[in-house]
DNA sequence: GGAAGATGACAAG
DNA sequence: TTGTCCTCTTCCC
């Protein structure tokens, strides 16, 4: 689940789920963030954020939850009342309309406006946040020879980008994933960051991915609907072997840098820079 | 019942 | 580059 967009939809959600000023239930049923959950327990809630995929839950007296859900981690906010803890949660939320459960997530911790300001020194401009500076990501990028595909998931490059959108910006944009960041002209960057910027609001928007186009819709083609867990519409994400939405071509995969990566070998040939 | 896999990131070597 | 963290779901026996 975890990309920028759902991380920016949960600072959403949670402002919507719990008023400012309203007091909050904190406590760990899981126990691994006890201590924390006492001193905040009961605290009056002041606001989330969203940097990148990190989260933060604020608290009065400038105190905050940094939630990173890392691979699996996972926020269910619910409107009913609380049930008896199911499974392992790490976090419980309990306010006037609802409640939050935090499960697996990779970082869960208390933290003051210093060690904040310190986790989002390190991010890169996040496409969702309106004063991203694109310029900036560019100057990494064009000094890269990296591949393009891996300078996308670098956190301190761009914030919030995840392997989904990776795949399916660079194969909107006709970008060969392998191509070294040197090697792409400055207008494709510049069109791929605006593509990014207006897929991930959207994404926030449906708190789902879709980024197949108009045009090769499954009505479009007259083909069956994706039914996918990650819920939405794409073009080569996990459809290794899967015939390409746009000419037919079996899309491909290879692992880079640990991630997996999908692309079509003839949309997206070798040395590709865009269609 | 058990293994594998998943949209992530870090430390260690 | 490799190993580790962490939880849930899916798939196979």
């Amino acid at each position: 689940m975890p990309e920028g967009h759902t991380i920016h939809r949960l600072a959403r959600d949670l402002d919507a789920l719990f008023a400012a000023g309203e007091r909050i239930a904190v406590s760990s049923p899981q126990g691994r963030f006890d201590a924390s959950a006492a001193l905040l327990d009961g605290a009056a809630y002041a606001g989330s954020d969203a940097y990148g995929k990190h989260l933060f839950i604020g608290f009065a007296d400038d105190r905050w939850i940094h939630v990173h859900l890392g691979l699996y981690g996972g926020f269910a906010l619910l409107a009913a009342v609380p049930e008896p803890p199911r499974g392992a949660v790490r976090l419980r939320l309990v306010g006037k309309a609802g409640h939050a459960d935090l499960r697996g997530p990779n970082a869960c911790e208390l933290v003051g406006p210093a060690e904040r300001g310190q986790v989002i020194a390190r991010l890169g401009p996040d496409p969702l946040r309106d004063d991203a500076d694109p310029d900036r990501v560019w100057t990494r990028v064009s000094r890269s020879t990296v591949p393009i595909a891996a300078l996308l998931l670098a956190q301190d490059i761009a914030a919030g980008v995840g392997n989904v959108y990776r795949a399916e910006v660079l194969f909107r944009a006709g970008v060969d994933p392998l191509l070294p960041g040197r090697l792409l002209p400055h207008e494709v960057w510049q069109a791929m960051w605006h593509d990014l910027c207006a897929l991930m609001r959207e994404g926030v928007t449906h708190n789902r991915i879709d980024t197949v186009r108009e045009e090769h819709t499954p009505e479009a083609m007259g083909r069956p609907p994706r039914v996918d867990d990650h819920g939405g519409e794409v073009y080569v994400y996990r459809r290794t072997g899967q015939p390409c939405h746009v000419c037919g071509t079996p899309v491909a995969t290879q692992v880079l840098r640990a991630r997996n990566l999908f692309w079509c070998p003839r949309c997206q040939p070798p040395g590709a820079v865009g269609a």
